[in-house]
RNA sequence: GACCCGUUCGUCUAUCGGUUAGGACUCCAGGUUUUCAUCCUGGCAAGAAGGGUUCGACUCCCUUACGGGUCGCCA
C-alpha cells in the first residue's frame, strides 16, 4: 500500500509556521516513502473563509517548495479538493450513519452518537493513549451537521481522509483529543482509519503557544526579511525532529532522505529566531555568486540603490557576511554609490589611533604613485606606508577600511580596492582626512 | 474544573539501565585572515522535585510541581 498524506488547512488566515511545519512533515513523510502528498482545503466555515487566505496558503507552500501531488490546481483522482464542493459526498456518508441509527436530531442540528466505551489510539508519536467515552459528561455527543445543513469539521475530515485514501494523518498535537472521535466515526462508517501521528506544538520564546499574531508566525514575512525557503524549511524541520546525528544543515532533498516519524519527539519546541537566522546564513553561503546576487537584487532595488553591471561581484562580497538578505543593501551601499555616512564608533576608533590616522594622507599619495592599480599593489602600498612610519601594516588596515566604507566590518579589503578603483579610493582617503581634520 | 500530553545546558536537541551526559544556536576567550566574514580551538551552561524498582536510573514505575493541549452548530 502506497503512502498518502495530506495537509488540510482552513483558509481563515495566512499560513503560519505551525501549519507550515505540519505541511512539511506530511510532505517529507510522503516523499520519503515515495508516496503522495495531498492538499485539501477545509473551507466548511463560510463565515471565516477568504480567498486571500487561500491564496496566501498556496503561495506560502509553494515558496517553501512543498509542492502537492494532488489538490487544487494540481488535480488528482480524489477531488474535488475543496470541501465546499463535496456536499454530495458528505450527504451520502451521512445517510450511512442515519441508516445505522448513529445520529439524532438536536435543535435542528445532527449529533453523532458515540459508543460509550474506552477508545484507544496507537499514535505513531505519542504512543498508546486511551480516552474513556463511558464518561459521557466529558465526551458529549458531537454535532456533525449544522442546522443549516452544512457539515462540521470532524465529519468532513474523516469522510475525506477515507475517500481520499489517506494512510497517515500527521497533524498538530492540538488534534490529539479529536482522534478518538474520528476513530469512532471511522468505525461507524465501517472503514479502516488511517495511522495517526501527532506532532508537538511550536511555542513562543517564552513557552506560550505560538499563535497567528506572534512574532515570526507568518510564513509570508520570511521572504520579506530575506530568508531563503530552504533555510526556513531546515529550521522548521529541527523543531520536534532530529536527524540523530551531529549534522543539522540540510536541504529539502536531504530532509526527505532522512525524515522518519520515529525521530519526531514529543515535547513542544520554542521558536528561536537567532538559530533560524544562522541557518539562513548557512544556506546563503551555499548559494553560487549568481544565485546570491539574484536573491539579493530585489532588496537592493527596493532600497533605491543603483545597480550596475558589476552587481554580481558587488553582491558576492557580502555573501558570507550577512544572515538575512535584507542586510545586503546596507552592507554594499558604499560600493554602489559614493554617498555614505561613517559609523561614529568606527570613526572614533580611527581618530583614537593617531599614528594610523596620520598615515591616511601619505597613503593617498602612495596610491597615486602606484604604476599599476591592483589589490596586491594597494596592499603593498599600505605595508610600505605603515612600515616607513614604524607601524605594522595591520594597524593601517582598519583605518583604511573605515575610510573606504565608513564601517568597521564588510567585504575583504582587496576586493574593495578592485571594485572601487584607484580614483575613488584616493578620493575617499582624502575625504576621511577632511572629516578627521587632519 | 475534567480529561489528555509533556518536562536533559538560556534555546533546539542526542542518549532507547552502566557515558567525563554529546552536538548545534547564543555568549566569552584564543587562533587563522597583515583587514571583515568564513573557518578552527577552547570555555560558560542541563537530567523539575520527592519516592520507589535495580548491583546500577536522565532512561522504568508512582506522587507532586510546572508547562502545554482539549473540552463549540471553529478547524
Amino acid at each position: 500500500m502506497s503512502v498518502r498524506t495530506r495537509f488540510a488547512p482552513s483558509p481563515t488566515g495566512y499560513l503560519h509556521v505551525g501549519g507550515a511545519r505540519t505541511a512539511l512533515f506530511n510532505f517529507l513523510f510522503a516523499r520519503h516513502h515515495g508516496g503522495t502528498f495531498v492538499l485539501r482545503v477545509e473551507d466548511t466555515d463560510e463565515a471565516r473563509n477568504t480567498a486571500a487566505a487561500r491564496d496566501a496558503i498556496f503561495t506560502g507552500l509553494r515558496w517553501l517548495g512543498l509542492d502537492w501531488d494532488e489538490g487544487p490546481e494540481a488535480g488528482g483522482q480524489h477531488g474535488p479538493y475543496f470541501q465546499s464542493e463535496r456536499q454530495a459526498i458528505y450527504d451520502t456518508w451521512f445517510e450511512v450513519l442515519r441508516a445505522n441509527g448513529r445520529v439524532y436530531e438536536d435543535g435542528g442540528a445532527w449529533r453523532f452518537r458515540f459508543e460509550r466505551k474506552p477508545v484507544t489510539m496507537h499514535d505513531l508519536v505519542c504512543g498508546e493513549v486511551t480516552i474513556n467515552y463511558a464518561d459521557e459528561s466529558n465526551t458529549p455527543d458531537m454535532v456533525i451537521k449544522r442546522s443549516d445543513g452544512s457539515y462540521v469539521f470532524h465529519f468532513v475530515n474523516v469522510v475525506d481522509d477515507l475517500e481520499m485514501k489517506i494512510t497517515h494523518v500527521i497533524r498538530g498535537e492540538d488534534h490529539l483529543m479529536n482522534t478518538p472521535k474520528h476513530l469512532q466515526l471511522f468505525e461507524a462508517l465501517g472503514a479502516t482509519p488511517p495511522l495517526y501521528a501527532h506532532i508537538p506544538l511550536i511555542l513562543n520564546p517564552n513557552g506560550s503557544k505560538m499563535s497567528k499574531r506572534d512574532e515570526g508566525a507568518a510564513v509570508g514575512e520570511y521572504p520579506r526579511q530575506g530568508f531563503l525557503p530552504q533555510a526556513v524549511v531546515n529550521f522548521l524541520s529541527l523543531l520536534g525532529w532530529s536527524s540523530k546525528t551531529d549534522e543539522e544543515v540540510f536541504t529539502l532533498f536531504q530532509l526527505v532522505e532522512r525524515f522518519s516519524l520515529e525521530a519526531v519527539n514529543r515535547s513542544g519546541a520554542r521558536f528561536d529566531a537567532e538559530k533560524c537566522a544562522w541557518l539562513n546564513q548557512q544556506h546563503l553561503m551555499q548559494l553560487s555568486d549568481e544565485a546570491f546576487a539574484e536573491a539579493a537584487r530585489p532588496f537592493v532595488e527596493s532600497a533605491g540603490l543603483p545597480i550596475n553591471g558589476d552587481f554580481e561581484a558587488v553582491a558576492a562580497t557580502v555573501k558570507e557576511k550577512v544572515r538575512l538578505l535584507q542586510e545586503v543593501p546596507e552592507a554594499i551601499s558604499f560600493l554602489l554609490h559614493d554617498e555614505f555616512a561613517y559609523e561614529t564608533e568606527a570613526l572614533e576608533k580611527v581618530r583614537a589611533n593617531g599614528l594610523a590616522a596620520g598615515l591616511l594622507n601619505s597613503l593617498a599619495s602612495a596610491f597615486a604613485d602606484l604604476t599599476e592599480w591592483s589589490a596586491e599593489a594597494a596592499k603593498g602600498a599600505i605595508a610600505a606606508t605603515a612600515t616607513s612610519a614604524g607601524a605594522k601594516p595591520g594597524q593601517l588596515m582598519f583605518p583604511v577600511r573605515v575610510a573606504l566604507s565608513g564601517r568597521s566590518g564588510g567585504p575583504d579589503l582587496g576586493v574593495i580596492f578592485s571594485l572601487l578603483g584607484r580614483d575613488r579610493c584616493i578620493a575617499r582617503l582624502n575625504r576621511v582626512c577632511e572629516v578627521l581634520a587632519l
